[in-house]
DNA sequence: CCGAAACTGAACTGATCAGTTTATAAATGT
DNA sequence: ACATTTATAAACTGATCAGTTCAGTTTCGG
């Protein structure tokens, strides 16, 4: 082996132009909507260029989604400060979570990865790895911070990172996902985020009364 | 106004052969997925007389997704026991709602609605009124009984329907949604309502000790 | 400055599909 | 029985688009 990159796909020049124009067309018009010719053009590559890097247009897009969702998961996770009190670092990720979930590159994968994985079951395979797979395992981590600190008390740690995702869609992911709303105002984002922190902290929290079941 | 039927749609003798054929084609293969052809073929019907009906494709898509979720959200309500003790009578509701969402229909029309509804966003608005925020109504119904009771504590009723619902989504979801698991066992899925329910009476229970932010 | 590798542009193939049209036949009601 | 509404089959239009091909041009290391 010669190098460390992809052994699959041989690079050239012009190979993170392709990339880029990938994602602002797809990104934009989705996956059946976006149309090769569109993609070379704004790329600014000839489309037996593109072909040349790419056997197909379902590898362009998933390789296009592999390398963004590793930008954001990174972008996240990096901006956390765990000496913080446990629910100021809840609120701090579920902001997080919510800014994701409700940017243009968030609505477009999901919904592009949603709509095509029928017919396309290994996108929605890569797309769940590198997404909400990664988020869980990432967010389990830092409640186990909490947990170690004597701050939460948690009995099944997956499922109460799922949750707390889970939560911070509550009202505003639908809307957005149904093209109800684009933008947010503060007072509505923040509802949703305090809901989920005091949602959780009343069942997680260190010295919560639970009846569990 | 001679009758009560829509006044935009001629009915003729095989209008419920139509939209049957399309539930069951679009259903299988998506909106874009599927052909016109498929349809009148599988509805027993000619295309010219599918066209008759519905002036195009979405608008058969459209109908046929209205009729099948208000068929989804009566059932659901009617199976509710309001004298029984509201963990009890929530236990029952998720457990509902996770049956629906993990449904054929529920999981085919909710890929549909948000994968066409860039290119489309008349079916997301329709789709979000009688689904999302139709099932917001009935469960704030539902918990307001609840308040009435004394049973539980709530400030912001709709955000605790939306919240509930979400909660049931937790794991399960995103697993279906990409294409990871189609069905699940009894154990996967009582963990999430439990865990929902659980979840939800520590936050909202009459008596919860919450410190709200 | 040469030669190989990368790139271009434009035309081409083959296929799919929404929606229309037309001439014909079956069902229905009076 | 006869007129009207409803349905049919099949061919057709017009458009889109993924992927290929190829003869010619640019780029760049050595």
């Amino acid at each position: 082996m010669p190098d460390g990159t992809k052994l699959e796909i041989k690079r050239g020049r012009k190979f993170d132009q392709v990339l880029t124009g990938a994602r602002d067309v797809f990104l934009r018009d989705g996956f059946e909507g976006a149309s090769v010719d569109d993609i070379a053009r704004a790329a600014g590559v000839s489309k037996a260029t593109l072909y040349s890097y790419f056997p197909d247009k379902r590898l362009l897009f998933m390789e296009m989604a592999k390398v963004e969702c590793a930008r954001q998961a990174d972008h996240v996770m990096d901006t956390v400060d765990l000496e913080l009190p446990i629910d100021q670092v809840l609120r701090h990720v579920c902001a997080e979570i919510v800014a994701l979930i409700m940017s243009d590159f968030g609505r477009s994968i999901f919904r592009i990865c949603v709509g095509e994985s029928t017919r396309f079951p290994e996108l929605g395979r890569e797309f769940y790895a590198s997404g909400p797979e990664m988020g869980r395992t990432r967010l389990s981590e830092l409640l186990q911070c909490g947990i170690d600190t004597g701050q939460l008390a948690i009995d099944d740690l997956p499922l109460a990172a799922d949750q707390l995702a889970e939560l911070c869609k509550a009202d505003l992911f639908d809307r957005m996902m149904f093209n109800i709303t684009d933008t947010f105002t503060e007072a509505e984002t923040s509802r949703v985020i305090n809901g989920a922190v005091d949602m959780f902290m009343a069942r997680y929290g260190a010295g919560a009364v639970v009846s569990t079941t």
